[in-house]
DNA sequence: ATCTCCCGCCATATG
DNA sequence: CATATGGCGGGAGAT
């Protein structure tokens, strides 16, 4: 500490520089560690070069290249310059780094230089954080600030006190795809537009009043939980970090992923992030402080995802000015295909239960005994973490957090999650594993993974019922995880619940179920719909939403909402939540008596199978997974539906029954939609409410691939989520332009759904299904949000983001806001 | 003034 | 108890 404390601020500053990129450069390891007062490290020649190159952040660089050269090339030049104006200025400064040079986004490259994206099995490396510190001269926490966004990544796994292994990219994949199933689960996307809605409102009337509106205004709800998502192989070690205790930038900073993945032009502002992550449930108060450390700690987050290139800064402009924001530049989520219908829907899978999957992963860990050493260490301190976990248990429900269950508490009507929720496509993982196993791919995944997985002995402790699962548990001492395969998507997650969660999952079952979010998900994909219907889904959405629709409007329809989704959202308040707890498990036992499951809430850690699997589309493609999807669709295609029956706050919220189907989604200009807005979505969840939709999705199924919509093996499952389909034609059209299987499949379904449920127009369901002209996505920066737009980037192929275009026929709105984004 | 966000105190967790 | 972790928020540099 001392040192340089309150430093000065240097001169030099010239920073700048760097160039960002990366440069993959991986290995350079870094410099000496001289030691470290003052002068630091620049001074190693080249090698520190390139670190500076590699190391500034995309944003720095832009700035100051906008500046003052647009080069890009002569980055290292400059980098040279700065270096130069250091050496020969220097008296001053030299020594102070000045802060961008102390910045978490560089730091955090220089970390990562260390380190090969993608390593070999049998490079694993590990991680020393005294070294690091030392190498890089930072204070340990910052390292551990690094360190934590990268752990929710997978990237990283800590093994114990002062050590972590580097996995790079090799999970990042399955992350993003879990993150992105649980940020669908939970209602992000609704959320966001709820909160944009507020914000108009509050634009528009007066400060006033908004406090009731807004308190009511979302449901938002739920999640406050932490969770975490774990990927299968990876493990989630050091019961540190799976104990739940900690809040935790790692779970922030998979929310704050997860928003980037639902929404549609994966651009997140600060603001609304650190809306939803905080628990939203509290009205609104504000709470300042309580936002400004969200926000800081969102920074922080920011800094180590652009440094891994997954986001970048940008502005959004709307009315009221700009706000920084940040656009998602990493991958794009894999595209499993059905995925989102088929793990919704895939109920029918669940059956076999658990199962195998895990097993498979499991398996993989085993391999590597490497590990297992350390990891025995831990072991024996699982066994004292079993102990504990009953006091966290305690503690747990006592506290805020077991909430989850609720929702179904207030009205939501139980049975219907589980069955969605919970559906384990299970079988369909074993023999996905089981075919894994046959392939090749298998050992090769699982070396790698292995250090990881090999830890786990057996799960002693996993006295979860999942326990076929089996593998998957093993590490986690205090939560339980559960583990979903799902078939489609060939991702898995597990999510470890807390204690209290856990038991009472295990208890159910064998074939527990998991269910992400039981109501709260429910409803928010009604909410989505319905809204989406409305409003775009992203900000843009959002904007336009907002000026469309006088506030007013929202206003008389939030109140509605309000109070249908109120309890849910209450459920999932702390507070209520032990109540409702009880409640719940009443329920639960209820349920589970029906089968299920438990409706969780995305609590846990969540863990993906998959890599083991990552065949899993081969997999899935094989006979089985493939035969078992087609059946299972009809099978389960109602869970989501009935879910969203309850939720249909929106509906509610607009007066129509939740049975009425009203085919169109309509927006309407602000003024008339506050008069009458019409929402269609509900149709679907009325509709689906029951098993109902299945046989439709079956025959809608065979026709969209007799018509070529659809390949072949591809079945489109009556997903909740899709449901609102654009009913008219026209608009619709635009939306899958291109046509892909993917997209379409989306928006087929999506169709499907709609005759099915609605049954209302086919005709328009069909030609709404020609390709019309392709759009683009756009990612411009400049985006003006027009329903019709094409959902979000490339690959949006979900639904909701689908959904979210669907503009009413009647009127079609037009944009009238555009958001405007900046870089740099 | 606002936006970023570094720094490091101090509560907890772990050993 | 000593350390290792990491929540948190003051307040300072950057704009």
């Amino acid at each position: 500490r001392n040192v340089l404390k309150t430093p000065l601020k240097q001169t030099a500053t010239s920073q700048l520089v760097l160039t960002e990129r990366q440069s993959d450069c991986q290995p350079l390891t870094t410099p000496p560690k001289p030691k470290e007062t003052p002068p630091a490290d620049p001074w190693t020649p080249t090698s520190n070069l390139k670190m500076l190159i590699s190391a500034a952040s995309p944003e720095i660089r832009s700035r100051e290249q906008r500046k003052q050269l647009s080069n890009s090339s002569s980055e290292v030049l400059q980098a040279k310059h700065c270096l130069q104006e250091h050496l020969l200025g220097d008296e001053y400064e030299k020594s102070q780094p000045s802060r961008k040079e102390k910045s978490l986004g560089l730091l955090c490259h220089k970390f990562l230089a260390r380190y090969p994206d993608y390593p070999s099995a049998a490079q694993k490396s590990y991680i020393c954080l005294d070294e690091v510190t030392e190498e890089l001269h930072v204070e340990r926490r910052r390292i551990y600030d690094i360190v934590n966004v990268l752990e929710s990544l997978h990237m990283v796994s800590r093994l114990a006190r002062n050590r972590y292994v580097w996995h790079g990219r090799h999970n990042l994949p399955q992350t993003l795809q879990a993150l992105k199933k649980v940020g669908e689960e939970n209602k992000y996307i609704q959320q966001i537009q709820m909160i944009k809605k507020r914000e108009y409102e509050h634009e528009f009337d007066a400060d006033g009043e908004r406090n009731e509106e807004m308190a009511s205004s979302f449901g938002s709800s739920e999640q406050s939980e932490m969770s975490f998502v774990e990927l299968p192989g990876v493990e989630f070690r050091a019961a540190s970090v799976n104990g739940r205790k900690y809040k935790s930038l790692r779970v922030m900073s998979q929310k704050f992923v997860m928003l980037f993945l639902v929404s549609t032009p994966q651009i997140v502002s600060l603001e609304v992030a650190a809306k939803i992550l905080i628990g939203e449930d509290q009205l609104e108060d504000l709470d300042k402080s309580k936002f400004k450390t969200k926000i800081r700690r969102l920074y922080d987050i920011a800094n180590v995802l652009s440094s891994l290139k997954l986001i970048k800064k940008v502005h959004v402009t709307e009315e009221r000015g700009r706000k920084p924001a940040f656009k998602w530049t990493g991958p794009e989520v894999l595209p499993n295909i059905q995925d989102t219908k088929l793990e919704a829907t895939s109920t029918t899978c669940s059956p076999p239960v658990s199962e195998s999957t895990p097993s498979k992963e499991h398996c993989s860990k085993n391999l590597f005994p490497s590990k297992g050493k350390q990891n025995f260490t831990r072991h024996s301190s699982l066994i004292k973490l079993v102990k504990s976990i009953e006091n966290d248990r305690r503690k747990i429900q006592s506290a805020p957090n077991s909430p989850v269950k609720i929702s179904t508490s207030t009205y939501q009507s139980l049975p219907v999650f589980p069955s969605t929720i919970t559906q384990l496509p299970a079988v369909s993982k074993q023999q996905l594993e089981g075919q894994s196993k046959t392939a090749e791919e298998m050992p090769l995944k699982c070396a790698l993974p292995s250090p990881e997985a090999a830890p786990k002995p057996e799960a002693p402790q996993q006295p979860v019922a999942s326990q076929p699962l089996g593998a998957c548990p093993a590490s986690h001492s205090s939560v339980s995880p559960v583990i979903l395969p799902h078939p489609h998507s060939g991702v898995s997650y597990a999510i470890y619940l807390h204690p209290s969660q856990a038991h009472t999952v295990t208890t159910y079952s064998p074939g527990f179920m998991l269910q992400p979010l039981p109501c709260a998900n429910a409803t928010g994909i009604k909410s989505n719909n319905s809204k989406v219907l409305n409003k775009t889904s992203t900000e843009e959405g959002d904007n336009q939403m907002a000026v469309a629709e006088p506030t007013k409007s929202l206003a008389a329809e939030e109140r509605p909402e309000m109070k249908s989704e109120t309890p849910s959202q209450r459920c999932l308040k702390r507070s209520q939540a032990l109540q409702e707890n009880n409640l719940i498990k009443k329920r639960r036992n209820d349920e589970e008596s029906l089968d299920t499951s438990s409706t969780f809430f995305p609590s846990g850690y969540l863990i993906p199978l998959t890599h083991c699997t990552h065949g899993n589309k081969a997999d899935c493609s094989n006979k089985e997974k493939a035969g078992v999807c087609s059946l299972q669709h009809p099978t389960y295609s109602s869970p989501i539906t009935g879910v969203i029956p309850m939720t249909a706050s929106e509906l509610k919220t607009v007066n129509i029954p939740a049975f009425h189907i009203t085919p169109l989604n309509i927006m309407l200009s602000p003024n008339s939609i506050a008069a009458a807005p019409v929402l269609s979505n509900s149709c679907l969840n009325s509709s689906n409410t029951s098993s109902a939709p299945n046989p439709s999705s079956s025959a809608l199924n065979f026709m969209l691939q007799h018509i070529g919509l659809i390949p072949a093996g591809v079945q489109v499952p009556a997903n909740p989520v899709l449901q609102h389909l654009p009913v008219s034609s026209q608009a619709e059209n635009i939306s899958h332009s291109s046509g892909n299987t993917n997209v379409q499949e989306g928006k087929v379904s999506k169709k499907m759904l709609h005759l099915v449920c609605g049954g209302l127009r086919g005709n328009n369901f069909l030609s709404s299904l020609q390709p019309s002209a392709p759009k683009e996505p756009h990612e411009p920066q400049t985006v003006t949000e027009n329903f019709f737009r094409t959902p979000g980037g490339p690959n949006s192929g979900f639904s909701h983001s689908d959904d979210t275009k669907r503009i009413s026929q009647g009127t079609l709105y037009i944009p009238q806001r555009k958001l405007e984004v900046s870089e740099d």
